[in-house]
DNA sequence: TATGAATGAGGATTCATTCAT
DNA sequence: CATGAATGAATCCTCATTCAT
């Protein structure tokens, strides 16, 4: 992993045309499917060749290295994860159609916790490999920085103006609500993956419920 | 990892008389800082051996494989994070020295934080490995189950009865707490260990704020 | 030698399509060679591979370890041993082409000794082998028994009631048969390999000659 | 093995003020043991040490090297198989007490099965070894054909002379003589070395028999 | 004399990667 | 495009041997 800037990479990759030819696929998949399970360093590309149905070669002509299969893997799902915050959700949020930070926190869970599921496997290589290596850590943790918490500062602030947060510091808030997000997801989607709640919604009310006790201010 | 049963294991263990020798020490010195670093499987027993200022046979003549080098490590970890959750705490709070939840939920994270704080790198080498590794997290997490959730249990329903705490069914408040809390540790040895906060009592008390305010029987 | 059953590996071995490349032999070959010279264990794959002029992981990759590696060698060699004693020679024998029993152990002998002849080293291997190591002596000996025992027994039989040999009890007549059988073709070929003697033919009457002696029925 | 001339050690060795200390017996003993059984190569000091109850140092302490422990074990044997058949067998023969080769034939016989059979475990070592090492056999080889081939050739041409053997060539004669015995000797202690029968004179009246009907002169 | 901790060269094996077909 | 044989550096591990105590 000698990318100096994954965030260029994901603007590279974004670039390419992706005319998946269908071993390729085949390949991804199968990467996909064995690095959640086993781990990138546990899994071998011979592995993933035997399983996938394809020459090892293979997957050298398409990626390279093995470890760019890796990033063909994750980029995309973190340029999904920053830029949906980023935009969809925060600007809607700050122009008004939300009312409550509770919606706001709702409609967020929400979105998010459908994303996670539909990519539950890559969440589980992400998460993983961001703990387990230093490098990819140090690269992700600024991005994450920069792109979600101070958007996250912004609304929390509005919402405090609003009178409805408790007087507590900004940063102080941030960090209980998102580990508690962080602390739902890891334990839902890490820790134990294999139980298939369907109501979604439910569980993000639950979250919600939980958090506003936290932080709501009393009136 | 072939044991077939982790508690065993640890058993085994503790019967061992330690006699360690200055190189061994090394040796678990250097291990503990590169695997709670990169990680078991990117860490070679070479780079330990170097780190450590030995030669490579030393390690295994003294723990036989690496396996067993990181069994070395983390079943003593394990082994004290299972029994002062059981005995210690656990009993003198039902024994009535502590009166309301709150206390006992402070007494018991202000002794968890500094136990992990202590063992900062070893946490981090427990955690990593039992997300990297299924067959780690399917022998752990029963492990956990008996000896910190039962207890768990007791302990809510008998503040539940005292009035203190809300009326949800104990297994959801049970999850919420420690979701909570293993968010916080996560997030605080995890994912930013380099942050070195002195003032455990102020944290200590803020996550007990923000959970009693999820979960107070309002009066 | 894990294999519970070298029978079971030899049918599995027949099965593969043994597209051998050219650096797939001149492993074989000079594995042989170096078995035979200086025995299994003396020998170290990095020597083969040297030898053969080819990298070590070819090896790992066309035999996966050392072990699969002799067997390759040993399996094919002791499948025709079994094959060719079993069928061809005895069935042609018991009906009727050979009238006398110091013919068929004359056809017997020269096949015999012609076939290690060509096999020369890889005869040594095996007996090297079976000598050195007892599992192996375990598995091979009740597939001999069984396939060469019984039907030397037969053999001895049909030609006692002809009235050829002396009346002693078949097994100890089969037993002497197979001793000088087995002492020669052991201090032929392991013990003095270097000898060259290109009469087969004359060695073969000898040893028939002296074998026949000690057993045929004076009349 | 870097000695260039085993007779010399052997010499050597018999010098050497044999104050065996209880430890080093038992390493002798655990070593004879291991090796009969496994095979030297496949054998470890420290499984020797171990075996023996006795620190691994002490066995370097005593022996210097593994492999001049295995002198230790093989090089007496050696020298009293050499120096038995030398001297006190076959002078005796000469001098007149024995009149029939038979007779010399089954005093040697019982001399030597009764020699091996008690050092068993140090004949097979000896076998093994030499057919698994080229250098020992290169070695050993030329010392018995000089000390017992030409001894022996003597004793046939003798008994030659008396009208008693057939008038193959001596050297035929011999090889079959020899590769009978060695035939017996091998399959009886080597290959089913399980069996202890206890009857050595009749099983060397049988060999004797046989022996003697293939090369008996007929009168 | 005996010990056993320490060594390091060597051994089997794995695996990402290359390249001729 | 796809293949799979070939590579060789790197990895875990073994073991004979040394040496301070």
């Amino acid at each position: 992993m000698d990318s100096n800037n994954i965030l260029d990479m994901i603007i590279e990759q974004s670039k390419l045309s992706k005319k998946q030819t269908e071993k390729q696929q085949k390949v991804l998949d199968s990467a996909i499917r064995l690095f959640s399970e086993k781990g990138y360093a546990n899994t071998s590309t011979s592995e993933i060749a035997k399983e996938a149905g394809v020459a090892e070669g293979t997957i050298f002509r398409h990626y390279g290295t093995k470890d760019n299969l890796l990033l063909s893997i994750i980029l995309p799902f973190i340029k999904d994860s920053l830029h949906v915050i980023a935009e969809d959700v925060f600007n809607d949020i700050l122009s008004a159609d939300i009312e409550k930070f509770e919606d706001f926190l709702r409609a967020m869970l929400i979105n998010r916790i459908q994303f996670i599921q539909e990519n539950k496997e890559i969440f589980q290589i992400v998460i993983k490999e961001v703990l387990y290596r230093e490098e990819l850590r140090k690269e992700l943790a600024p991005l994450f920085s920069k792109h979600m918490l101070s958007r996250f500062c912004k609304v929390i602030d509005a919402f405090k103006e609003q009178g409805e947060l408790v007087d507590t510091p900004t940063e102080t808030l941030l960090r209980m609500v998102l580990t508690t997000i962080g602390g739902y997801l890891t334990s839902r989607f890490i820790f134990f993956p294999d139980i298939n709640s369907i109501d979604i919604k439910a569980e993000a009310d639950n979250i919600v419920g939980f958090i506003m006790n936290g932080i709501r201010k009393s009136t």
